[in-house]
DNA sequence: ATGCAATTGCAAATCACTTGCAACTGAAGA
DNA sequence: TCTTCAGTTGCAAGTGATTTGCAATTGCAT
């Protein structure tokens, strides 16, 4: 839809800024993070690397995953009832609309919302450390 | 803090009315959810029953919250990196904030946010079949 | 090129539930 | 009140997603 206008992420400088290695199995899954487009789960980023490297296993997706997420490079996503799903954290804050009928996920900024989130968070003498708005919507059918 | 203010919702009605059976497991863990002014998980659910009655199984109360469910009595919340955590249906609709530290959940509800969902959700041609809403935050030390 | 701690693949473990099945029990009817 | 029997239960085994132990491998700083 719009990928080449969303600058790819450097993960491999966040990497060697995290002090870790940057080794095979990370270049391939770092890889197809870049250019996913859509929200994958880390199960679809196992079948994707194996295409490209057969020798990743699925722990190291995960590992990987934990990794990235634990550096700030990529957020996860435990929507309703299914695994976790992943997107890079390059771009500016946004919900999320879940379609209930295909899993797909649409991106959504209020800042509005935001506000008042804050707002409601210090009337009740908290600071909001983060927050999770999800939609989960069916399409209106044109008519 | 204010259970005097709610009304104990009347679960064996609605289970008469699914034409389901009252049955001694039910009625142990119906008694622990009609006066839980927190939100319990499974676990802690069973953990109270089995003091009431020692040969209830965590199987029945696995059933029984998703019987809960079914029928509407409840709802299951999925906090993050936790357990599903229970709630009676009774009272109107709210949000939640979850105190980081302690994992203490307190109840807010906005108009104003419900209805810029409904706006937004809207505008990407979308209906709001359900949402979620959870602000996770540490408590302000006052100063 | 070498050394070795970081990393990996694999298998087993864990966590939160779910399910198969034989025994048990509400509750509708005799 | 007593029967009857489909709905329920406890227990153990099974799932799905993710994590972890460990021995073998491999980046990368000498």
């Amino acid at each position: 839809m719009n990928e080449t206008l969303i600058p790819k992420p450097d993960y491999e400088a966040a990497l060697r800024e995290a002090g870790v290695r940057i080794t095979r199995p990370r270049r391939v899954i770092l890889g197809i993070l870049s250019d996913a487009g859509d929200h994958p789960d880390a199960m679809e980023i196992f079948r994707r690397a194996v295409e490209i490297d057969a020798s990743i296993s699925l722990s190291t997706v995960y590992r990987t995953m934990k990794l990235l997420e634990g550096i700030g490079a990529i957020h996860r996503h435990a929507f309703e009832g299914g695994p976790s799903r992943f997107e890079p954290a390059a771009g500016d804050h946004h919900d999320h609309l879940i379609d209930i009928e295909t899993g797909d996920v649409i991106e959504f900024q209020s800042d509005r919302i935001e506000e008042l989130q804050h707002e409601i968070a210090r009337e009740l003498g908290y600071e909001i450390v983060h927050h999770r708005l999800e939609l989960y919507g069916r399409r209106k059918r044109k008519r």
